[in-house]
DNA sequence: CCATATTTGTCACCCGCTGGTCAAGATGAT
DNA sequence: ATCATCTTGACCAGCGGGTGACAAATATGG
């Protein structure tokens, strides 16, 4: 999962940074509305935390012209602690959710979790495909009910997949969920991965389309 | 299914052309009007894609020129974010479908899907012929209910055959469908894939017109 | 703070599929 | 019968994808 962070405050961006990928997110950070509203348009986030408190434009600027544009993703807006109106002026720009500054952290990743599970279209933090089944909550894996690990890498590429299951999810976009910007974008990373974890939960759960990409079979299995 | 792409920026033309390939068209790029305009007039294409602002000639321009020339093929009009004249104005001149910069090519690709659907009259993305469904959407393929693997080249050409159900397609028309601008034109790959995809989807779908082409049966046929 | 284990990404090699060519055989039209 | 057109099996080069091994980076533990 990829998110992008807009906060002109440059520690508190940072750290945030950190911290969340630390859960297991790539992020990308800016600092300021301009850039931050251009990367929003051009690059595909899972979930989108913005600072109303923005130097050049306003947060709800941005915000406005993102849901103008016809951009999807969840935004958890940042108020400051008072700002009521804030709030509610956030709400109608199209905001998700909202969290007063100051916060605690635990709390901006439970809040994203369950916007970027809304988002997708689950019901539940409990995911599964098959045998597999993948708790964002607790960031478990079991296949049967047996507990598996998986390393971090392994992890966010199952649950990328498992989010949009039965969709065919191309190579390039694996990469740019699972990684920020900057990365090198030929190389056969994704492929090695995918042989790794299916090495750990069995070779039928990722199905490859040639030449298109990947896929977790929907449980639309017919019979009779 | 054949696009041109007209887009003098270099790095983004290359870019959509890689991402559109991906998503199974053949595509033309041209950087500027004068060649762009050329190739629209005299190659068959089934959408095609035109960024305003050209060097030497006008993208609306180019535009009317090719509906004087009676050319009906679905335009979809890049434009700046904020010039709202150049979308009425595109919408004037002819376009189909207009879509603002910076834009996620994800985007792009649903409202091409969609241009390229309602100009061959087919009001949904499912589309049927006897017992075989194909799904635009997923690029899945079903017969009497089960699903089929088509390898990418073999989906094409069915692909163009039902999107004009009922109409008789020249080798010719399909190759130039199918291919872009640099191809063989005279080998007998056609034919070749129209015997896999009997194989794989039963002899009657595809019916031979000796001396003209292919087509796919409207369902109407009845014997009397 | 060093030693060790684990993880991550790169590379090289392999394999099977796919797309396209060819040529021989089948099928139709005249 | 003759000729053109279409079908189909065989063949092969190239590509996309899978995988083991290695090296760098990072975490773990004494």
């Amino acid at each position: 999962m990829r998110l992008l962070i807009v906060e002109d405050e440059p520690t508190l961006g940072q750290q945030l940074k950190t911290t969340l990928e630390g859960s297991g997110y790539a992020v990308d950070l800016s600092t300021d509305g301009e850039d931050g509203h251009f990367l929003g348009s051009t690059e595909d986030y899972d979930a989108v935390v913005l600072d109303l408190g923005l130097p050049e434009i306003d947060g709800l600027t941005v915000l406005g012209m993102w849901r103008k544009e016809g951009r999807t993703f969840p935004v958890l807006v940042l108020t400051a602690r008072d700002s009521w109106s804030d709030k509610v002026a956030g709400l109608d720009a199209g905001a998700d959710d909202y969290l007063a500054k100051p916060f605690q952290t635990e709390e901006l990743i439970a809040r994203l979790r369950a916007l970027i599970r809304r988002s997708t279209g689950n019901a539940s933090s409990e995911l599964t495909a098959g045998p597999v089944r993948l708790d964002t909550r607790s960031g478990k894996v079991t296949l049967d009910g047996e507990p598996v690990k998986l390393t971090a890498q392994e992890y966010k590429l199952l649950s990328y997949l498992m989010h949009h299951k039965g969709k065919v999810v191309s190579r390039t976009e694996l990469i740019e969920h699972i990684y920020d910007q900057d990365f090198d974008r030929d190389s056969n990373t994704i492929e090695v991965f995918v042989t790794r974890i299916r090495k750990k939960l069995g070779s039928d759960v990722i199905t490859t389309i040639r030449g298109l990409g990947y896929s977790l079979e929907d449980p639309e299995e017919r019979v009779g």
